[in-house]
DNA sequence: TACCTTTGCTTAACGGTGTTAAATACTTTA
DNA sequence: TAAAGTATTTAACACCGTTAAGCAAAGGTA
């Protein structure tokens, strides 16, 4: 009988389909107003059947998280191939790791719990970037007293501040990395960047 | 009449409780519990008063924010009067900035929009740290190839790791940033990090 | 063909969310 | 005391994720 096939054929149909639907929804409206009854009206369907095929939102972007994986592994292996020399390997796949994050954004934000919605983040009040002055303050201070003195105080700042927010932001949401190795990398990185500014 | 100052004594009173009565949640579990009628609960209202001192939910958030950056911006002072010395100072900040970052993680989280429980991050599946594997991959033929082939490849990797994803966390969080600073940025850091380890 | 079972799907419901409008209770003022 | 104003609650709306019950069509079996 090969109408068990067709059947399971469908049901896969449909899966993809519950998939796809999501996808679109959150591409127009982002990952908070993704909704069960939202990809259900989507696919001509009520919002139960989909507990047929993922056991409940939470499987949903797991699947979703995977599938960002994937697509970024494809990205770094491809931008690693275009090169022979492992230097500019790495180059070109840190590249492609910065291009994933903002041509496929919603994955990115999806995998490393980057919230976008948290308060209309951009800088609601002038108190918000009160860490940005106080440290250029010191910044600028520091280069006046360099040997490089038309260094560029925000280049530095933000350098510092990546790093840091970066580090910080990997330990709060992937939980359980080495201390030691935190204040490694953390003592590290300031003293490289004031170096690059002292000269 | 005095009452009238009593009568503002209380209102901000209640806005007082209701403040603290939200951090409270918070701390006990989390920004994602929080909800107007818990907080009414706690102070023994019900929810629509809330809305005679906070326009609304984000309107609340939006206070926490605030209070979180003043907070940071205390610690930083804190930190920078304890030397005298720009580089010290800016070294004694930055560790003051990670300190915070943890010390009140309820606030960073909110400031930077830090989410933690969109997946139960903690690598779900082997999968999850392909970028991991594949880069340290190319580190390691790096490493092989310089001058200190007993370099710590996760070390390398995660300095790699943490300042890229924060410069794009920072980009998707508050946009509108320089491009050319970010490519410069980047750049530098990438170029920076590889002469590390090719010595 | 008639019956029974299985399957696919929908409806209804539960408990939760933010938010608003109407109703009630209380206090102040005239 | 009556009227006006304010504080607070109740009820409701429109959502949310999720589950259980009901229904209708299809499949197998006698």
């Amino acid at each position: 009988m090969g109408s068990k096939e067709r059947i399971i054929r469908q049901k896969e149909d449909v899966k993809c389909k519950i998939l796809t639907a999501a996808w679109q929804i959150v591409k127009n409206e982002g990952w908070q107003s993704l909704s069960m009854r939202k990809i259900a009206d989507a696919i001509e369907y009520t919002a139960p059947i989909i507990y047929g095929y993922f056991e409940n939102k939470e499987a949903l972007l797991v699947e979703f998280t995977g599938k960002g994986f994937q697509n970024l592994a494809c990205h770094l292996r491809a931008a690693k191939a275009k090169h022979r020399l492992p230097a500019k390997q790495l180059e070109a796949m840190w590249f492609a790791y910065w291009n994933f994050a903002f041509e496929e954004q919603e994955y990115y934000q999806l995998m490393f719990g980057v919230e976008v919605n948290c308060c209309e983040m951009g800088m609601n009040y002038p108190e918000d970037d009160l860490p940005g002055t106080i440290f250029s303050e010191v910044i600028q201070q520091l280069i006046d007293s360099s040997n490089n003195p038309k260094t560029d105080v925000c280049k530095k700042y933000y350098t510092f501040w990546s790093v840091i927010h970066g580090l910080i932001c990997i330990n709060i949401v992937r939980k359980g990395q080495s201390d030691e190795l935190n204040q490694e990398i953390l003592k590290d990185a300031i003293t490289g960047i004031i170096r690059t500014i002292t000269g």
